[in-house]
DNA sequence: TAATATATTTAGACAAGCCTAAATATATTA
DNA sequence: TAATATATTTAGGCTTGTCTAAATATATTA
């Protein structure tokens, strides 16, 4: 149907959109790992393809019919993490590149039926939520751990970052989806967090503290 | 590390090495749906990177390196293919097209923890040993159906041909792996078979009979 | 063994996806 | 608003894997 390479473009097109209306030239090439001129040339054939709406100069954005594609990829990718975590026994940070590749296996007859055999899981092991079939799902209101305010309190829910060096480094704080938290210092100088937790207390710095989510 | 196309140059050899020592540029092309030519460009990058050998004009052969990347993703195809059928109950002529797909999936960890998850199963749906994480499996003495004679008898064991009309159509006939058979008759003009089986006789073209392979 | 048929390789081309360098458009800032 | 900086696109090229047509090697057959 679509070439890999353009499941990726349209995957970070899905992504990068999230915080912005439109995604730039450059946005992508960082993701991407890619040059811009090369970013360029492929936006030229999703936009042929009606899967983005492209103007030169002026970034770009989903079509409906690509957007549709971008959640099929992200869908796939979320259940086979989910899969290789819960049947497998791999760690969440074990799973991501792993997942990189199973999300272009083709068929949805397959990605239907590993959904079911798992039991129609509702997030991911980063608690990342998983569009169904219909690429439906959960929107929670969540915040940055860097944009609450001291004394707020909240439950970690989910994570920006699937590195293994992120990933294994909350792991050894105790950092867990799940866990209680609530914000005792803010440190001016650097915008380090100190975050109290039910035993303990710890600091995080402001680029943990940016990829690290909570449901207030 | 291999590009999928190498990777089903390799595993293609592999198979076709199985009936003849070496493997002719139009036996790859036929099997592998491309042209003379293009096999030919390929065997010379297989050759620079010493997975085969391949003296122009006289075939190839794998080298045992090469032999290890194809049993590798013959490994992968045939537990992929036992996932599919026993975990997510799809019937044996639905899964080949899809685990062509996967058998390219690179992490040897996965796979072999996929095996594990299954109890290491030691033949795929259609009756062919998997490969174990050394590389090593059962060899069987099978014989072609339309190799054995008159009043001989065995039992259906394996098949030769993956497409999804041919696994229909054994189906239907209740030629399924397991069940005994012995040969009734060999029609002598078109060298059908006529089939024994337990309560009923029936009859068998000679390429069905060419695909059908049974333990005597 | 010479002529013919078949198999294989070579030559030249193309699409996809990427690159560097240069040109051009947009944004910033004086 | 003019100069400068930054972002984006264009031009031209490369690699992989494919193709057709032509050349050449091997096999078959008279
Ligand atoms: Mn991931
Ligand atoms: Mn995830
Ligand atoms: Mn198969
Ligand atoms: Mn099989």
């Amino acid at each position: 149907m679509n070439t890999l390479a353009e499941e990726n473009y349209l995957k970070s097109i899905y992504h990068l959109s999230l915080n912005a209306e439109n995604v730039s030239t450059n946005q992508l090439a960082a993701l991407l790992n890619t040059k811009a001129s090369s970013v360029t040339d492929m936006l030229k054939k999703l936009s042929d393809k009606e899967l983005i709406n492209y103007t030169p100069y002026q970034g770009v954005n989903l079509t409906s019919a690509g957007e549709k594609i971008a959640i099929s990829i992200i869908r796939k990718h979320r259940l086979w993490e989910y899969f290789l975590v819960e049947k497998l026994d791999f760690k969440w940070d074990e799973v991501h590149e792993m997942a990189e590749e199973m999300e272009h296996i083709s068929s949805n007859e397959l990605i239907d039926r590993l959904d079911k055999f798992m039991g129609f899981p509702e997030y991911d092991p980063h608690g990342e939520p998983i569009p169904d079939c219909n690429g439906l799902f959960k929107i929670h209101d969540l915040k940055l751990v860097s944009a609450i305010g001291l004394n707020e309190s909240g439950t970690i829910w989910a994570v920006r970052n699937h590195s293994p060096e992120f990933l294994k480094y909350l792991e050894k704080q105790e950092l867990i989806i799940g866990k209680k938290i609530s914000i005792a210092e803010i440190i001016e100088f650097d915008h380090s967090v100190v975050l109290q937790m039910e035993d303990k207390k710890i600091q995080i710095s402001r680029e943990v503290a940016n990829n690290l989510l909570v449901a207030i």
